[in-house]
DNA sequence: TATCCATGTAAAAACCTTTCACATGAGTTG
DNA sequence: CAACTCATGTGAAAGGTTTTTACATGGATA
């Protein structure tokens, strides 16, 4: 896991230069992270990791921060791809896709703490990491598109503001997922799962707006 | 501000004893979570603001989280009563009031950026910290009771489950506010106020419990 | 007044971040 | 193919942090 000395110890590093560092950076801060907790990540550890020393990161990243925002750049990038896959292109149903969407959201959570820590708990500036604002971007696009799509299947005089939609279910979801999901010892107890409690929000919701038959 | 001498420079501080220095380094962490972010806090500087040594902190807490264990209890605390205020005991109208709950909530994180970070940024271990626990239940509870309230409203054959709909608000509430209305980078640009948004998205799930009528 | 012990200090060990001058060697160039 | 360059890594150092330990102080109590 940790291959130091000059010899390789499995990936990677071949002599003086290690030939992939920034990959290798990556992958052992998202390790600790998960590890430890979003407060567990140091640039020395991580550096430890690689088998390098302390100041290399330095050569790749401008400072602990940056190389934290690069991990959440990956995560919006592997989220959105999940929320995309969920949604499937509204099918087989719109109503039910968006369903899959949070579903998915709940998922990601709690499949992939690490990046979700380093994507929503970092306090990460947008502002000064424009490529994080991007992917967070894409990311709800997906979200955007979706409740868009949900929206067309009424008529247009019912039709419900999607950009509120898409905001609300957002909310919901990452509140979820904040209080209820993360792992760790600040986490609530639920008397059902997350999965069905943001689903039943989600279909009260939908209903209100006429999207969805009352059950 | 930062009274430093043994001539002490305003408030507490008489001699070599302090006097009063638990309760200066809870102001001290506040203030500095306040002005730097939930990671600008240090025992060391909150030590300095308080005029004492890096060590002296350590005779009132086990460690650093812990001070930061106990800003976050008070603010659970004051979210507590901010809240409660709000609900009003349910006057002038059940529905109402449970929409006051919401927007006190909003006010809170605007308002107390600090114990709001205290509170929901930190990953505070509830296990080691049962006080906190404690708290934090206190807090939900008045949500907890309100929407019992509410649903009370509606003939026991239509009553919605009460601690769904607490957990629901809860979610949606605590989504925006983490989302939308934290100060700071990290903060996403909104079409609306995130009142209104919350505001909408109660009455619609209000509606759909047909605890509201339709606008 | 004498004593005690809660509360503070100083010092130290062990970390971390970040910078700087210097080393290395992979890839380019003549 | 040899020479060179520059991206990438190292070592050392300055400065900051946490937390522990032995010791100091003085307010409260007997």
């Amino acid at each position: 896991m940790s291959w130091t000395g000059p010899g390789d110890g499995g990936s990677g590093r071949r002599g003086y230069h290690h030939g992939n560092l920034r990959e290798a950076l990556i992958d052992a801060a998202l390790a600790l992270i998960a590890a430890k907790g979003p407060a567990g990540f140091t640039v020395a550890e991580a550096a430890r990791l690689a088998g390098v020393s302390p100041a290399a990161p330095y050569r790749h990243f401008r400072d602990a921060e940056a190389l934290l925002a690069e991990v959440a750049v990956r995560g919006y990038d592997l989220f959105a791809e999940r929320l995309s896959k969920a949604w499937n292109n509204g099918r087989p149903q719109p109503v039910r896709a968006f369903e899959d969407i949070g579903r998915a959201y709940l998922t990601f959570a709690r499949d992939q703490p690490a990046y979700y820590a380093a994507m929503f708990d970092s306090h990460l500036a947008m502002d000064t990491h424009p490529d994080l604002q991007a992917a967070g971007d894409r990311a709800f696009a997906v979200l955007r598109e979706a409740a868009e799509q949900v929206a067309a299947t009424v008529s247009k005089g019912r039709r419900p503001p999607s950009l509120m939609m898409a905001l609300h279910i957002w909310s919901m979801a990452h509140g979820i997922a904040s209080l209820f999901v993360r792992e760790g010892p600040g986490r609530r107890k639920l008397p059902m799962t997350a999965e069905d409690l943001l689903e039943a929000g989600v279909l009260l919701y939908l209903q209100s707006l006429g999207l969805v038959g009352a059950q």
